[in-house]
DNA sequence: CGTCATATTGACTTTAGTCAATAGAAGTGG
DNA sequence: CCACTTCTATTGACTAAAGTCAATATGACG
């Protein structure tokens, strides 16, 4: 469970014995949640940051005109709001898409190990990074790409961080959204998600089966949504 | 110069004499750059992060098919590519809008900050988190926002980093965007940007003046762009 | 005074949103 | 196991926001 946060840190760099040891000390004992409920509340200021142990969560924003926008997703292994070691209030909520596991690092801890251990601190460091890096690519998305595109690359997104955390299982992994949902995430109206989805499945882009998605080709869809895997640091680098 | 990095990382929390006198050997001598001038390309690993002394630049993706999306806006002060330190290579370009100096501070430098100044260190980490936060207000914009209420904020957002920044007189700031790059951080297209102004314009938030933009009443406009200034955080917090 | 870039306009198309109804599927209590 | 509720997916008809194309100003500048 904890193996998870320190492969993950590792991605940055190796970590020492030492440092492994003191991320192994972080979190404490994962606690269990209900599908749909709120961890974190923006405005709020909490003194820990949570690791996601099991589940799906995601961080999103509520409007005033009863809109939201899902601002990223979240699968095992994830540490979902480390920004709010350094940055408070929260300026958005974190809520849980299914029953997930969730374990909580104070960021008393953190404090320690950024006074004591420089290559976890750059690690914590890479992984802030690597969150905005996603932004960006939603950005991007939500800018530039069509409904077509948007679905196509959050689905590749998944497919790959879903292969690296160990959950790709023969094509096919956990993807329990629904529409309105995937239309809060990719700033659509349900409706047109609907039928974006539908083209997607008609072009045999996608399967959908109850909670989970197939993609029989990820290179096929890849194309589809123009996407390109590498602002994921999907392996460690030197 | 230094002054304003000094000010930035101070906002975070107060720096010791030790810890200021660190901050301040940071970046190197400040250089000459022309307008429309990219200075770091998608792609590449610099071993240096930019800081803007002057002027005003941009992060943005070009996308295969000819369009772009700006990613951020960056005025003097601004740690433009602060992550660059961990996160390589490079997932976006940088470039110009304007003639700019541009500061650099070698990685290996802010590697010995990581080290010895656990401070300043937590102040680098806040400025990267606010950048990420920046970015989530972007992606609400451009998910859940049309295309007036986009402008409005986007034009919010620059009063009030521009006001913090001390470049702001009597309610007008140096704004030397051209119609067609504001649709690219807005994820518009031009003409509809131009009409867009048009009615701003008409319902007196704004007055454009060569490249100065005039907000003679701010609350107008964070009225009509639901603004928020929170995320900016822009007071020092305890 | 001509040139280049930027801004503006009009006419038309396209993508996506809205509203409202219907159909399925999953879960619950009896 | 079945009726019932509830959530989710799907469909159709219509509207609206935004994009495209192409022409025409406008304005800064050498």
């Amino acid at each position: 469970m904890v193996e998870a946060l320190v492969r993950k840190l590792s991605r940055y760099a190796p970590l020492s014995h030492d440092d492994e040891a003191a991320v192994r000390a972080l979190p404490t004992l994962p606690q269990d949640y209900a599908k749909g409920q709120q961890i974190v509340e923006e405005g709020s200021s909490p003194a820990e940051s949570c690791v996601l142990v099991t589940g799906l969560a995601f961080r999103y924003r509520a409007l005033p005109n009863g809109t939201r926008q899902i601002l990223s997703l979240h699968i095992p292994g994830d540490f979902v709001d480390l920004h709010s070691f350094v940055l408070h209030p929260m300026d958005h909520s974190i809520a849980l898409a299914v029953p997930s596991q969730v374990a909580r690092v104070p960021h008393q801890r953190l404090m320690e190990i950024v006074a004591a251990h420089p290559q976890v601190t750059c690690g914590l460091m890479w992984d802030m990074a690597l969150d905005a890096a996603t932004h960006r690519e939603w950005m991007v998305g939500l800018g530039r790409r069509d409904a077509y595109e948007r679905l196509a690359h959050l689905f590749c997104e998944l497919y790959y961080r879903t292969r690296m955390a160990g959950l790709l299982h023969d094509h096919r992994f956990e993807l329990p959204l629904s529409q309105p949902e995937l239309a809060d995430i990719c700033g659509l109206s349900s409706v047109h998600v609907n039928r974006s989805l539908q083209m997607m499945r008609r072009d045999g882009l996608i399967v959908t089966e109850k909670g989970w998605l197939i993609v029989p080709e990820i290179e096929k869809l890849s194309a589809a949504a123009g996407f390109d895997p590498a602002y994921l640091h999907l392996i460690s680098r030197p």
